[in-house]
DNA sequence: CTGAAAGCGCTAACAG
DNA sequence: CTGTTAGCGCTTTCAG
């Protein structure tokens, strides 16, 4: 009836260890406290057995006790567009370096964030990153409150309490109008990607703006509708019908819709005929039968500022950064010349 | 000093519904227990007031007593590969579905999975779906007796007892080989991915028996050595110098990057004077610059028969499952005549 | 610096 | 069907 030592019935506990030391179990629970005051001796004495028997703290009881967890959520609408596949992708890499874990939260399209949030709060997340998605500010400062930092990725909210990271879109925008213009081109469209996002709005905004400082303007504006390579065809068949010299899709996933119909459905030649720029930047834009020229989004500096903002102390104010874009030039643009 | 009613200090709690109503806190716990006893009358009683209060179950201290969590553990290689972030992207929302949480767990290149294991182990999670990674069947064991399922994505392990779900890899080969050798291809490439991915292998087994079913061969055989666009524009250009008719890259990612090599660097001419054929049907593979004839796994019923393993109760038997690829094809294969 | 004790919020026997 | 009583494994005062 004796306990066996070596045969455990679950896992090991902090109680096991301070057993065989003879110490008590808090001592080893400050142990694996930093801060916490436990003579230097015992704690490499109380290391060591924790190693010896395979013992590592059991992290679902040490956050009923302090009401954290180190897990943050992602949340993600769509991933559709590969942008964000890149982005989830660098998230969770440099999450698990920062020592938190990763609830992957995808939001159905249709769906509303904010109805999904109260159950993550169950789980006692520590927070929020909000990729491709929206959420109100309601909800963002009932986190806030409770001490749990939400982030969004790519979307501004108006509520300047709750941090944002985003590319300058708007100066990206710019960028694009200056150098249609500056090669020359004097008939322009824009393919606008959801109506709702800010993203779209920021881009067309700075485009806008490029253009009208130089007294230009565009021959049509075509609506797509969502952010995706099909969307992109069917718009590119619409623009073509405005015979345009060149083409701003909101994103690459769009562009690269719309090169493709463009050459292989409208049987134009890109650049020749047409110019098409996009945004973002994703990994399909340089391939080889796209060079898409586009606006790079910084995703590992997002990604990291990111994940510093959710990490950060409650004490750290919220703040707003937009890092700027940059252009990579490739061979969807040609130079224009005459008229 | 009295407690105010509607303000209390953290969420509410079973204790505040149970103080409430005047019944015990073991008794709201029951009522959320679909398999427990609680008087109809009570229950309503219950629901609604728990409803009132805005209370819901902490799934923290639930886990803590219970020992299960309701979160499944996604462990992810690389994401270079697109077709594992559709599958991630359906993963993810299957789990939704099933009530399940998923916690991604993303592997770095070269690291091993077994290593970090151990660290899901403390969160509880239920089980574990594992793609685009291996896992020892040592730890695959441990998890077993534990009763938290594993199940592989695409991979294959040697012991029987772990659960793996798979598209069949030796006969999509075989479709291939057959497919060329009707369309009378002879001078056949076979660009094999990673060395250590049953994948890889199944697909090259099926294919090489294919051709020699019919007493054909390989003029050669080139090591991509991974899974990404670049290395298969790398042996694109190793494989031109064979002067092939046709060339089998072991996935789409790679036939991809194979494609535009051909077409963009060595000036050779995607169908007409070498065929190509890849695996997987990712997304890009449809898209009019490519049009690449390859097999389609069914992802979806990948999928839900992940999901479902995952759940299965304990006693249910781990089988591995086989689903059938459909073979897709589109403008990259030419029927070759004479000789 | 260390030990004792009281929770965190829920589930699970066990009596009644 | 319902209440009581122990925990789950850890953190955190509070004394010593």
């Amino acid at each position: 009836m004796s306990k066996q030592p070596g045969r455990q019935k679950g896992p090991v506990t902090s109680r096991d260890v301070a057993r065989l030391l003879g110490v008590s179990q808090s001592m080893i629970s400050r142990a694996f406290d930093p801060r916490a005051s436990v003579s230097p001796a015992n704690r490499t004495r109380i290391v060591e057995a924790a190693r010896a028997l395979g013992y590592e703290p059991n992290v679902i009881a040490r956050s009923l006790a302090t009401r954290r967890s180190s897990i943050v959520a992602i949340v993600m609408g769509s991933m559709e567009n590969p942008f964000y596949t890149g982005v989830l992708d660098q998230l969770a890499q440099a999450l698990d370096e920062a020592g938190l874990r990763s609830l992957l939260f995808r939001v159905p399209p249709g769906q509303d964030v904010d109805d999904q949030l109260p159950a993550l709060r169950r789980y006692n997340v520590d927070g929020l990153i909000v990729a491709s998605a929206s959420i109100s500010s309601r909800i963002a400062a009932e986190w806030r409150r409770d001490d749990r930092r939400v982030v969004l990725i790519n979307r501004t909210v108006p509520d300047a309490s709750v941090a944002s990271i985003s590319c300058d879109n708007c100066g990206g925008g710019r960028q694009l109008a200056d150098l249609l213009l500056d090669s020359g081109h004097k008939r322009l469209v824009y393919v606008a990607g959801p109506r709702n996002t800010s993203t779209n709005r920021d881009r067309e905004d700075g485009f806008m703006e490029g253009l009208m400082e130089r007294n230009a303007g565009l021959v049509g504006r075509i609506d797509a509708g969502e952010y995706s390579f099909n969307a992109g065809a069917a718009a590119a068949h619409r623009a073509a019908a405005l015979k345009p010299d060149g083409i701003f899709f909101a994103n690459d996933i769009l562009a690269l819709g719309g090169l493709d119909a463009l050459r292989h459905e409208l049987r134009l030649q890109v650049p020749k005929h047409v110019s098409v720029v996009g945004f973002d930047d994703i990994e399909m834009a340089s391939w080889p039968s796209y060079r898409l020229t586009t606006i790079r989004q910084p995703v590992s500096e997002m990604v990291s500022s990111a994940v510093a903002a959710v990490a950060a102390s409650a004490t750290a104010q919220a703040n707003s950064i937009s890092l700027p874009g940059l252009l990579v030039e490739r061979g969807s643009v040609m130079r224009r010349h005459g008229m």
